[in-house]
RNA sequence: GCCGAGAUAGCUCAGUUGGUAGAGCGAAGGACUGAAAAUCCUUGCGUCCCCAGUUCAAUUCUGGGUCUCGGCA
């Protein structure tokens, strides 16, 4: 018998690939396919509502794998990811089963495809150091340290210059040569990446009615009880999270913060549609308007 | 009905002492190697409401008209 496939399931939020994941876990014979997550808030134990996350019922018909396994005070990024991410997948193709990626982060997919470099241990006092320099200087540091790193990232990104000065001076070496060194699970498995793609107006009016369902089902006590904790730096951003802050401290209504939720998530999908379509790896499905999920998991079944 | 203000980019508006105009937001495209739902870059010819007049030349001045918003009836 051939070991099936890989599956990633990439798109733009409001695309439907949670739908058509379970759809496609319902094709194979129970417990065959597994699910693992690819989505930098969905890892979040306290955010169920914000990040979309598939329900209970979903969770019990099909195993998902990294959902919840972080609080929001805690903070997570792109390694954590990786590396529970790598275990998860070995440890499915390990039982025989079959594993199938579903998300929509961008950096947390080519993270989990094409490895990170190695880093040396950039600590927190370093950051906040560099953090609290001007601009033009740190630009200017960097273009004499690893002038590579600078040729490619803006004098005005100052999280990227932060970045790459932070690894310079805690491992001496310039990040732009230890880039070139990384691994990742591309090539590793035979990895077939789907990208869910639709229409932008239609993909658009999918958002906001999705936006619309978010606040039906208490989005705003959500984001209450989030604020209540010390958030994490990547937790306090949630799209929903800083919108409806500005509410409960009286800069604009709630009408306010459900057109900028909406706003916000219109440009995320077309970031991540910038992402997607640079990688030639990935194979388009655009499912029509009225197609439904087991349709277009059929039609990813006959693809592979 | 009268008085006043305004009509310029998809939206909110600036501006041109008369030589056909520009910001913010939106929109579109792009970058992305440990915060990524983050961070950053690029892109603005549009009947300057309509008609007539003055002028070499009007979106800009003058007259008329239409519409919108205030105030008073």
């Amino acid at each position: 018998m051939n070991k099936p496939p890989v599956i990633f399931i990439a798109g733009p939020t409001g695309v439907g690939k949670s739908a058509v994941a379970m759809a496609f876990a319902g094709l194979a014979t129970p417990e065959a396919v597994e699910i693992v997550a690819c989505d930098a808030i969905q890892v979040y134990r306290e955010v169920a509502i914000a990040s979309d996350k598939p329900s209970s019922e979903m969770r019990r018909q099909v195993r998902h794998h990294l959902l919840d396994v972080v609080s929001v005070v805690e903070e997570f990024n792109a390694a954590r990811y990786r590396a529970l991410a790598v275990a998860a997948v070995d440890d499915i193709l390990a039982r025989g089963k079959q594993p199938v990626i579903v998300g929509g982060s961008g950096m947390y997919m080519m993270a989990l495809l094409d490895g990170l470099f190695e880093e040396g241990g950039a600590s927190e006092s370093l950051r906040v150091a560099l953090e609290g320099r001007e601009l033009s200087g740190l630009y200017a540091e960097l273009q004499r340290v690893d002038p590579q790193a600078a040729a490619k990232i803006s004098s005005n990104d100052k999280k990227r210059i932060v970045r790459a000065l932070e690894v310079f001076h805690a491992t001496g070496v310039p990040m732009s040569v230890q880039q070139k060194k990384r691994e990742g699970l591309w090539g590793k498995h035979d990895i077939r990446i789907i990208g869910l793609e639709r229409p932008r107006a239609e993909l658009y009016r999918r958002v906001e009615a999705r936006v619309d369902a978010m606040f039906d089902a208490g989005l705003v006590d959500e984001v209450k009880g989030l604020l209540r904790r010390p958030l994490s730096l990547t937790a306090a951003r949630i799209i929903g999270v800083p919108e409806i802050k500005g509410v409960l401290n009286g800069e604009y209504d709630l009408e306010r913060a459900r057109y900028l939720i909406k706003l916000h998530t219109r440009h995320y999908v077309k970031r991540q549609m910038t992402w997607f379509r640079k990688d030639k790896r990935l194979q388009w499905l655009v499912p029509g308007p009225n197609e439904t999920a087991p349709e277009t998991a059929q039609r990813i079944k006959d693809m592979i």
